[in-house]
DNA sequence: CGAAAGGCTCTTTTT
DNA sequence: GAGCCTTTCG
């Protein structure tokens, strides 16, 4: 019982034995967060006594939440199973499912993703009698996300509007409401932002889960906006159990609306709040600490921690300066082989982090070309392509034919003759008739009854045949499990054909499949039930969620993905002016000061080295421009750095090809013309040889792949006689 | 109506 | 450089 506690600092254990009342965690990176917060779930489970069904536990990412399941079942055995555990989104979308018809919800709703929000947005616009093309959707999106994100209805919205812009906006949004309830969806802010709703209207239901509730922890606290803290309050407000854990210098959401007056206010929202300081930091070096507290102490909006560390003060940190991207690359390549052949850190150790998804392409490029192996946490996201949308509009009109997002998605997806005109048609006399799309195209297909009057017959017979293919569909997901129907879809709508004869077609189908292997996780379930499931799941799945970490490669992250990870080895990349910076966040400090933190989090997520690279080219946009080194390079301490390569330690001096001690692999001379084998390639001939540091780039021609420049000492190459 | 081509804009981060 | 939208042609 008390075991847990004795593997715990002074801070850590109050952490875990402050159960009654609000408590503050400030926790440092690597302070070991996690592990209190499992450790303290575990000590009211096992030692107060405390129901795990009545403990709440909020995170911000299903990872997060995976993660904490997996310690607390390792601290607490199964009894944490009845434990309410997951992200925001994931938790209010249960409880308006359970509870939402209350206040008009009905439960079959469907969740809308960013681009789903887009469309009914142009929608919206266009609606109030406005140019799609004059006012930016993404613009007005995102002053809709920030006015629910602090708990304003339209009609308030309106009323607060100061600007012809927030006039227009207030129009809009109110518009966009109310197609999203013709259409039986909710957005991402909906779900909170409807929830605190259904608690302020519904008093009698927010009693039963304060009840219910009587332990409440959020983590990533510095994260929540305000529509969040709100809900959190409102539901510790019956035992005032509350339990927030967050680092303000690790704010990085704030576009998202996070709002650090979350953390602030906390104490005076709860005078009596006990506060806890982790400072101790078990993860990095004492120069990688020291140099995360350099960069973040620039910032004025904080309140600073005392990091420390007993760990070993441990290798310079490498500044690292490159011609272009592509050298960048080939740099990290080079570097990951040499400490991968030393045995210094296996390729799972490395991660490379970059401020913006577009950088990743160049690296993986030369990742590629070397044969080195990566991961890449979100390429073009997988739930985002096209191919995998179009499957699951068709699959929530299945449930919810009032989804009119999907319904135009996919009503001429494979092409059956359904264009823009007759579309056009359809929904104006839908409107006129006041029923809904699908309605309306239920009314053209059936024998009797109105028909729309621009529409000629075969216009008609196009959307008959795409109304019976749905009628159909929806009657035989009433029998049928998830993965039947999933084929059925398939097979019925012609999807495969489409698809796999269009550009990309192999891989395209290969991506249906894999969300096929998604849906067979839900064929267990009865019918409907599987499918409301498998549709909530992949609404609120994010790819950090599945980050594999049992492959053996590199990752490739971007520095926002990276918070609440850690490296041995972290090579942070595109240290320039305008990149990390982003040019975007040049006109605001408090944007500035987000970009810092950002910075932080990446130099804090590594434990035993730090690569900090910079170049002086790169292509944006399509276009080469020229970069100036980034304002966070200065804030490291000179004495922390090193220049030259990383080996040189602590005497400072620079290696060379002829020092013995760095060279970690015999480079047998190859020439061209030389045979050699490698295990993935195969057979190839040697054109090239080259030279480079302590290793050697070669040039080879394979049989199968073609040319592939390949590092001597990663490729393993095997000459052949 | 649909496929293909050309032009346009926008690229920060994501539950 | 890519995706989205519009235009054009069959």
């Amino acid at each position: 019982m008390t075991d847990f506690l004795a593997s715990l600092n002074p801070a850590q254990r109050q952490a875990v034995e402050q159960t009654d009342g609000p408590l503050l965690i400030l926790a440092g990176p690597g302070s070991g967060k996690t592990r209190v917060i499992a450790h303290r779930v575990a000590h009211l489970i096992s030692t107060c006594r405390v129901s795990p069904y009545n403990i709440l536990a909020v995170t911000f990412t299903n990872k997060a939440a995976r993660v904490m399941k997996e310690r607390l079942s390792h601290l607490a055995g199964s009894s944490a199973d009845d434990m309410t555990i997951g992200t925001f989104h994931a938790i209010c979308a249960r409880l308006l499912r359970r509870e939402g018809r209350t206040i008009g919800i009905d439960p079959g709703f469907v969740i809308y993703d960013e681009d789903d929000k887009l469309s009914l947005l142009k929608r919206a616009i266009e609606a109030v009698g406005l140019d799609s093309k004059q006012y930016s959707a993404r613009a007005i999106a995102s002053a809709i996300s920030a006015a629910k994100s602090s708990l304003l209805p339209p009609q308030d919205y309106l009323e607060r509007g100061q600007s012809y812009f927030d006039e227009v906006v207030g129009r809009v949004y109110g518009g966009y409401q109310q197609l999203l309830l013709e259409s039986n969806a909710l957005d991402f802010d909906d779900l909170l932002l409807r929830t605190v709703q259904l608690f302020r209207q519904c008093p009698e239901v927010l009693a039963k889960y304060q009840k219910r509730y009587r332990h409440v922890m959020v983590d990533e606290f510095q994260d929540t906006n305000l529509t969040q803290y709100e809900l959190v309050k409102m539901l510790a407000a019956g035992h005032r159990n509350i339990c927030v854990v967050g680092d303000p210098d690790q704010s990085i959401y704030s576009w998202r609306s996070a709002d650090l007056r979350n953390i602030l206010n906390f104490e005076k929202d709860y005078p009596d709040a006990k506060v806890v300081f982790l400072e101790q930091n078990y993860r990095s070096t004492k120069k990688i600490l020291e140099a995360a507290a350099a960069v973040i102490s620039a910032n004025r909006q904080r309140k600073p921690l005392n990091l420390w560390t007993d760990n070993d003060a441990g290798e310079p940190i490498s500044v690292v300066e490159t011609y272009s991207q592509q050298e960048e690359a080939q740099f990290i390549v080079s570097e990951v082989a040499r400490l991968a052949a030393s045995g210094k850190a296996a390729l799972g150790d490395c991660a490379v982090m970059y401020r913006t998804n577009a950088q990743s392409r160049a690296l993986e490029e030369v990742f590629v070309q070397y044969g080195m192996n990566y991961r890449l946490v979100a390429g073009t996201r997988f739930y985002e392509r096209r191919e995998v949308k179009d499957i699951i509009a068709y699959l929530r009109l299945i449930l919810n034919s009032a989804d009119s997002v999907s319904l135009m998605r996919v009503i001429n997806v494979p092409p059956r003759g359904i264009g823009q005109r007759s579309l056009g048609n359809l929904s104006a006399w839908a409107g006129q008739e006041g029923t809904s799309l699908y309605q309306a195209l239920e009314l053209v297909a059936v024998l009797e009854g109105p028909k729309p009057p621009l529409l000629n017959l075969r216009a008609s017979k196009a959307l008959g045949v795409f109304y019976s293919l749905m009628a159909g569909l929806v009657a035989r997901g009433r029998e049928l499990n998830l993965v039947e129907l999933f084929d059925l879809v398939i097979a019925k709508s012609g999807y495969q054909e489409y698809i796999s004869s269009g550009q990309d077609g192999e891989e395209r189908w290969e991506n249906v499949l894999e969300l096929r292997t998604v849906a067979q996780q839900y064929s267990d379930l009865e019918p409907l039930d599987g499918l409301t499931a498998f549709l909530e799941r992949v609404a609120l799945v994010s790819d950090v969620d599945s980050y594999d970490e049992s492959i053996e490669a590199v990752t490739l992250i971007t520095l926002h993905q990276a918070k609440g990870l850690e490296f041995a080895v972290v090579f942070i990349t595109g240290l320039e002016e305008g990149l990390l910076p982003h040019y975007r966040s040049f006109d605001d400090p408090a944007q500035m000061e987000e970009e810092r933190r950002l910075c932080y989090v990446g130099v804090t997520r590594a434990k035993e080295r730090l690569y900090l690279i910079r170049a002086f080219r790169r292509s944006l946009m399509g276009g080469v421009s020229a970069c100036e080194p980034s304002r966070f390079l200065e804030s490291i301490p000179q004495h922390l750095v090193s220049r030259g390569q990383p080996e040189a330690g602590e005497a400072g001096r620079l290696p060379s090809r002829d020092d013995d001690s760095l060279s970690v692999v015999d480079i047998p001379e190859l020439k061209a013309g030389d045979r050699v084998r490698h295990s993935q390639f195969g057979e190839g001939v040697v054109v090239g040889y080259q030279p480079v540091r302590d290793d050697a780039e070669v040039v080879v021609d394979f049989r199968w792949t073609g040319v592939k420049k390949l590092l001597f000492s990663f490729a393993r190459l095997e000459k052949v006689e």
